[in-house]
DNA sequence: CAGGCGTGGGA
DNA sequence: TTCCCAAGCCT
């Protein structure tokens, strides 16, 4: 059964849809191994960041088994630049869970896709949703915000999830369950905005409770996020006569877990100590300190990176890797550690005169 | 279950 | 500048 409501916004749908790479076209089946890695690059990602990613995955690895056949590092620096890089391992682990233990076959039901690593809720019913026709209730962070609307839930997040779930077990169309989704979410995205929403173009206006109380942009009710504070350390670029770069790989988990760095300091709140930059440094050389610093935001704390630079012979080190000045692209770099490089190799062939307005 | 976990863009 | 946010997951 199709409701009133589901049904004008799937008229909305076929008049609006838009065209997206990892989309199956009208009347098309979905592509399970496209859907699973499009939905995994969109988690908390824009559409616009996610193209290019999504067009370089399916055309080195077109299927879930040449994926797993690809070593981690390949998949972690494909990823590079992409963000939250636990999902990046989970990637290549589920790629290698389907491969290896489904035949190489994506599991067709949501409990069966939330046992995969990487899949959680959303993930799992919009995947059965889209490539498999289940009709399951997909809620992301827009449909939580059109929902909320709609049916005025004054419940903060993230507890109001239960109560849209709730509002939304009679609405999914079994027979088009993942336009329905894709609907939803396309509602939230393009019309049912955070502010200014455009209520006049909305296929759900006549029935939406917030709307008709003026106040919109109210939902979803949620608490104030305290301030981030703000993390400050040395990091340490250390180049050889022929410009390679040192560089050591984190850790597996945790923050950039499994991704490459060059050294720094201990993360902390106050400015290093000379004694502490010092000491932290991977050879007693002759540091020179950059003047400007790096900055670069994470979800919980903002970084303020100071660099210093030497140059170095490779027995100065151990362990790591010595990366060459051209090879610096072929690894699995964060964009905060392509920043810092980009910072000292800037510095050392004196083309980092970026103009700055003065400040009192 | 609240907090950790990236990045880039828009207001 | 600063804040908020964008198709969440994991522990």
């Amino acid at each position: 059964m199709t409701t009133a409501l589901a049904g004008a916004l799937l008229a909305w749908y076929d008049r609006h849809r838009r065209v997206m790479p990892w989309r199956a076209r009208s009347g098309e089946r979905a592509d399970p191994y496209r859907v699973w890695l499009a939905e995994i690059m969109l988690q908390q990602t824009t559409v616009a960041t996610v193209g290019p990613y999504f067009e370089r995955f399916v055309k080195r690895w077109p299927n879930v088994a040449a994926l797993a056949a690809a070593p981690r590092e390949d998949v972690l620096h494909a990823w590079a630049g992409l963000g939250y890089y636990a999902r990046a391992r989970n990637l290549h682990a589920c790629a290698k869970a389907v491969a290896d233990s489904h035949g190489g076959v994506f599991p067709d039901t949501e409990e069966g896709l939330l046992e995969l690593p990487g899949v959680g809720p959303y993930t799992a019913a919009a995947i059965a949703a889209i490539a498999f026709g289940r009709p399951s209730i997909v809620i992301d962070g827009n449909v939580e915000r059109v929902m909320t609307r709609v049916f005025a839930i004054d419940t903060p997040l993230p507890k109001a999830k239960i109560d849209v779930r709730a509002a939304m077990a009679d609405l999914v169309p079994v027979d088009r369950p993942g336009d329905f989704a894709q609907a939803t979410m396309d509602l939230g995205a393009t019309i049912c905005s955070p502010r200014r929403p455009k209520c006049m173009l909305c296929p759900w206006e006549m029935a939406c409770r917030a709307h008709a109380a003026g106040e919109a942009e109210r939902y979803p009710v949620k608490l104030k996020r305290a301030k981030r504070p703000l993390k400050r350390a040395i990091a340490y670029v250390l180049t050889d006569r022929q410009g390679a770069v040192w560089l050591r790989r984190r850790a597996d988990d945790g923050l950039l877990g499994g991704m490459m760095e060059v050294p720094s300091s201990e993360w902390a709140a106050g400015e290093p100590s000379a004694k502490i930059a010092r000491a932290a440094a991977p050879a007693a050389l002759a540091w020179r300190e950059l003047p400007e610093k790096v900055r670069h935001g994470f979800t919980h704390f903002e970084l303020e990176l100071t660099v210093w630079t030497a140059q170095a012979r490779r027995a100065d080190v151990s362990g790591g890797q010595w990366v060459a000045a051209d090879g610096l692209d072929a690894v699995a770099l964060p964009t905060l550690m392509r920043k810092v490089i980009a910072r000292a190799i800037a510095r050392a062939k004196g083309t980092s005169k970026k103009r700055r307005p003065k400040r009192a």
